[in-house]
DNA sequence: TCGGTTTACTAAATCGGTTTACTTCAAGAG
DNA sequence: CTCTTGAAGTAAACCGATTTAGTAAACCGA
């Protein structure tokens, strides 16, 4: 037997479709008890479910939103889906995930196929490559919510951590232990994320009297990282310290690290942004700029499903949550 | 401007809504080369995009298929999710991502909620706590899944690993390196990859020789676990070597062998289940039995799809993948 | 030039709900 | 006894697509 449906209910409850679809809404005002208790009785004994399918067509809203990441396997993402799933959970709403692998179009498929299928809002950790759809989204007044990178020029929420002051807090800290000769290591300047952690950087190296030449900012893709600090350690003052932007570039640096059979710290004192998981296993256990990223979910979360509910559209804003600094061993005294 | 429909497309084009549909499906043996033109240039025009609710509501197929994890955060979900989301990318099915947190409620509510929302089939990692509705998903012919985790009396599709071969290979290889005294540490046996496990162990010590008695065997919740090693390791004949079941219990591990300042082979040789990342980097690196996750998720979603499209339902398979055992320096000689 | 095909297209029903506007009936007011 | 009002409920339109059954016009052979 197929599904049954809200005529089915009717029938064998003995009323109309609308007073179905009243009960079902828990609008009971124009009901009588004895209707109500005869409509329950259909409904478990057809044991029926509402098409949510058909309701979302009338209504115009399908309780789902969308969120497209760059890559589910970065940590820092997983992080963030689990937050914003919490949140949707409790508020009884789905998430339909995609994968825009940074790859521009594959998200331009994406925020496509989620309009078409009608997802009430769209949480999004742009690729950057997509500017004018960014625009034209917020434009229309489609609820969408930017996270972790800032896109320039849009009129849309944005959720997002103080990159330059967590920087400053490393390069500050690693100053107290004496170290002079600092490096940054991120991937190429195409998102906001590593440019104000690279702005962040040479603004503080400044203002601690240390360095702020481009000698110690190393932007590469990540296969080309290895090489780059090899070169950079062949050259006078060589550096005493790493801040690695992400997960990929530490992993890189500390393959370089074992290579060179440099010791840390002693011979290079380590900060790593992003939550690692293990950070406190490894040998030695490695000081990390972590992110809030489970509350930035759920706040993702919860900011773009009030904006969903409420009339109005309110003003876009920004949340900017602060970074925390765990000092482990990596990060020892300089020579 | 609300967004376009079907019939202003089929009103700027100067056609019935009919052939505006046909034309969608790309079923043009009955349409002129004249009308398709005007019909593209409409669609083009109004930036018209089908509302697959509607489609959906019609058509009893919605494209899209659910998941229910037991937790994202776990390594080995996450990189199922991937798989599944690759395959479905490719297949333009969108994906629905619910975490169900071990709770046989959430789980429960969660496949209502996908079936609510129509979703084509659902893959499920199942937290074992919902037979009966295990049972009456798979007797009502609804595609569903199983993960990771078998289930009893279903007949169901279903992809696992062979949790025995990859325990009794982890023992094998201890056994080879000298160690007698081997401990299996795992949560309590309430899912089948558990069970396996610690069967597979038992075989496998019993057929090597070697104490198959339940004292080397630990199945207990992971916050008691610290204190049933304290424990094992007051006892005679101290374990040489342990295998940990997943991630979280290799974490306790460590924790353990860090509080009693054991050292790694040398006092304690150790092999983890699960894909640890960083396990090349921790020191000393780890051994461990490695999943095809991402395979997994993949065959999984291409299975299921499958079954979507065809007709007849297909004969409730299992599919069974082998797990890699990778050798590092956790596991060295027995002293 | 007439009946039969083919081609190109359309009207209307349908999917399963929600919502609006209306009806019916009983009770209370005057 | 009539009029108003409120309670309880319903018929029908609607959401935006697909699909079925059918039609109008062109063409074609005899």
């Amino acid at each position: 037997m197929g599904k049954a449906t809200i005529g089915d209910v009717a029938a064998r409850a003995g009323v109309s479709k609308s007073t179905v679809s009243q009960y079902l809404n828990k609008r009971y005002q124009h009901m009588g008890q004895e209707t109500r208790t005869k409509i329950e009785e259909a409904i478990e004994a057809l044991d029926y479910r509402p098409n949510v399918l058909a309701r979302g067509l009338k209504q115009k809203r399908t309780g789902s939103v969308g969120v497209i990441v760059a890559n589910i396997m970065h940590r820092l993402s997983t992080e963030i889906c689990r937050g914003i799933e919490d949140y949707c959970q409790e508020q009884n709403i789905s998430v339909i995930l995609c994968n825009s692998d940074e790859d521009g179009e594959k998200e331009k498929k994406y925020t496509e196929m989620l309009q078409a299928k009608q997802v009430d809002g769209i949480i999004l950790l742009p690729t950057g490559k997509n500017g004018p759809l960014y625009e034209s989204l917020a434009e229309q007044g489609y609820p969408i919510l930017f996270m972790d990178r800032r896109v320039n020029n849009v009129k849309a929420d944005t959720i997002v951590v103080d990159n330059r002051k967590a920087v400053t807090r490393a390069v500050e800290h690693l100053a107290s232990l004496g170290h002079r000769s600092i490096v940054l290591a991120t991937g190429p300047l195409t998102i906001s994320t590593r440019t104000e952690r690279t702005e962040g950087f040479r603004a503080a190296m400044r203002e601690l009297g240390l360095d702020d030449g481009s000698g110690n900012i190393i932007n590469a893709e990540i296969s080309s990282l290895k090489d780059r600090l090899g070169k950079r350690f062949e050259e006078p003052e060589a550096p005493t310290a790493l801040i690695a932007g992400n997960d990929l570039v530490l992993l890189e640096a500390l393959a370089f690290v074992k290579e060179q059979g440099l010791r840390v710290p002693a011979d290079l004192a380590l900060v790593a942004f992003d939550n690692i998981p293990f950070a406190h296993l490894l040998t030695p256990t490695l000081t990390t700029i972590n992110q809030p990223s489970l509350e930035m979910g759920r706040k993702a979360a919860e900011r773009l499903i009030t904006r969903i509910r409420s009339e109005e559209a309110p003003e876009a804003a920004e949340f900017v949550f602060e970074c925390e600094l765990v000092v482990r061993e990596s990060s020892g005294q300089a020579r």
